[in-house]
DNA sequence: TTAGCCTTGATC
DNA sequence: GATCAAGGCTAA
């Protein structure tokens, strides 16, 4: 919080300004030198040893309303309240004083008088030219994303050697380096061994996609789908959308959600989720192709993953409610259900990354549900290679996806992020899976019996 | 809206 | 590596 120590310091050992009034600029010598260039700190201007940096920086006083500073701002020094207080009102219109014009700006007073507040702040010499205008914060912004992906470059070669190379027989296909990765990451070996198999994070990770302005205007730096791609898109987005419509208040059930449902109940309430589940894969042409056993299997091994992933899909960030067709409901009630409290907690920041991801784009949803549901590695799949071929088609038709919609530019990032939240999906349906394996079968839906592998 | 903390690139 | 000075994020 604000402290007035500094002020009071200086006034008991003389060393600051003689006795000012309130209404006159409290800043020392150092700030009013003009000449003092930003990034120059006063101890170097007056020969103070370079050691003695550190303590000239605590003892400096913001030069508006006398709060500790930490250094120059807008090419003065200001406390961060002014210098956000500046950033933000220097360039608006400025009011009008309610009084005469010479409000006290201290720390206790600076909030009742924006006018005078801004007024002594370029009394001080503030300059407005020096925040960043549109263009420089883009700029800005475009630089560090550009640091960002070289930094995960440079970080994937040094932990994974072999995926930054490309293979030789890599060479010449359209698989990058990132789609390598999405390949592999399904693989058993490169699954981290994590306490109860979760995710490591105590916190969700949240996606922060780049602002609209930052996206590139020249068509250029997006990719165009082919006429196939397209259709296959809208067929998975529309058959998405349509499974998933049912829970966005089509069919509203009239009795309350139970506020301490049991496993058992906690079970029994995914079956609408795994019928539209169902009804989502006939609508799949890929998948209708498939032989009907591995149909199944991939159906049973995929199950657990979807309904998450479809808890994720109705989950309502902002309010951390899932909406079913009971309508919202808290995730605490997955709490009680679950009994497990870091399953608990990897489900709801599971939902949080994943949503922050994709939000409401179903095509997005319809793509991640199927790179779960195209799993070579799952129990009893009799053509491993033809699912190896398929989960290889939709990786692509992600990165498709996306190089259309948000650019080369920033594809990458998502695609990362669509892998991490994928590998994490993984691990907590195992978890799930281990912590169902103990329920009273004679209490669960047939149904559910059949593709959790519960009978 | 404010104010504090954090992240970042630039500079020394 | 330390420091400075921008903007971003977010609880209050």
């Amino acid at each position: 919080m604000a402290s007035i120590k500094p002020l009071f310091d200086q006034v008991a050992n003389g060393s600051a300004h003689s006795s000012p009034s309130p209404q006159e600029s409290t800043f020392d010598s150092s700030y009013s030198n003009p000449a003092t260039p930003a990034g120059v700190s006063s101890a170097d201007v007056s020969g103070e040893p370079v050691r003695k940096r550190h303590r000239m920086r605590d003892e400096k006083v913001c030069g508006v309303c006398g709060d500790k500073a930490l250094g120059y701002n807008f090419n003065a020094i200001t406390c961060e309240s002014c210098k956000a207080f500046f950033r933000r009102n220097a360039l608006k219109p400025k009011p009008d004083c309610l009084f005469q014009g010479n409000c006290v700006v201290d720390v206790r007073t600076r909030r009742f008088c924006p006018s005078c507040r801004i007024n002594k702040c370029f009394t001080i010499g503030m300059k407005a030219d020096m925040i960043l205008d549109d263009a420089e914060k883009r700029a800005r912004m475009e630089k560090v994303v550009e640091n960002r992906n070289r930094r995960f470059v440079s970080h994937e070669k040094m932990e994974h050697p072999a995926r930054a190379e490309p293979r030789q027989e890599d060479q010449g296909s359209s698989h990058s380096v990132l789609t390598t990765a999405l390949l592999k990451s399904e693989s058993p070996k490169e699954i981290p061994v994590r306490h109860y198999g979760l995710p490591k994070p105590s916190q969700a990770r949240m996606f922060h996609h780049p602002p609209r302005e930052l996206l590139p205007s020249d068509p250029q730096f997006y990719r165009r789908l082919t006429e196939e791609e397209k259709w296959t898109l809208n067929d998975i987005s529309t058959a998405y959308q349509a499974t998933i419509a049912t829970l966005h208040g089509a069919e509203v059930d009239p009795n309350p959600p139970k506020a301490n449902p049991s496993l058992n109940e906690l079970i029994n309430s995914t079956d609408e989720t795994v019928r539209q589940l169902i009804r989502f894969v006939g609508k799949v042409v890929d998948f209708q192709q498939m032989r009907k056993d591995d149909q199944v299997s991939c159906l049973k091994n995929s199950v657990m993953q979807s309904v998450l992933m479809r808890s994720a899909c109705v989950y309502i960030l902002e309010k951390d409610v899932f909406l079913c067709s009971k309508g919202e409901v808290s995730t605490s009630f997955l709490k009680k259900a679950v009994n497990n409290a870091s399953v608990y907690s990897a489900h709801v920041n599971f939902c949080k990354s994943m949503k922050s991801i994709i939000l409401n784009n179903y095509t997005l949803w319809a793509l991640a549900q199927i790179l779960a549901l195209f799993n070579p590695c799952g129990a009893a799949i009799i053509d491993r290679e033809m699912l190896s071929t398929l989960q290889d088609k939709y990786i692509i038709l992600l990165k498709h996806y996306l190089e259309s919609e948000f650019s080369f530019t920033f594809a990458t990032e998502y695609l990362v992020a669509i892998q991490d939240m994928l590998s994490d999906l993984k691990m907590l349906g195992e978890a799930y899976t281990t912590i169902i394996f103990n329920v009273n079968p004679t209490e669960i839906e047939p149904l559910l019996l059949e593709v959790f592998n519960l009978k």
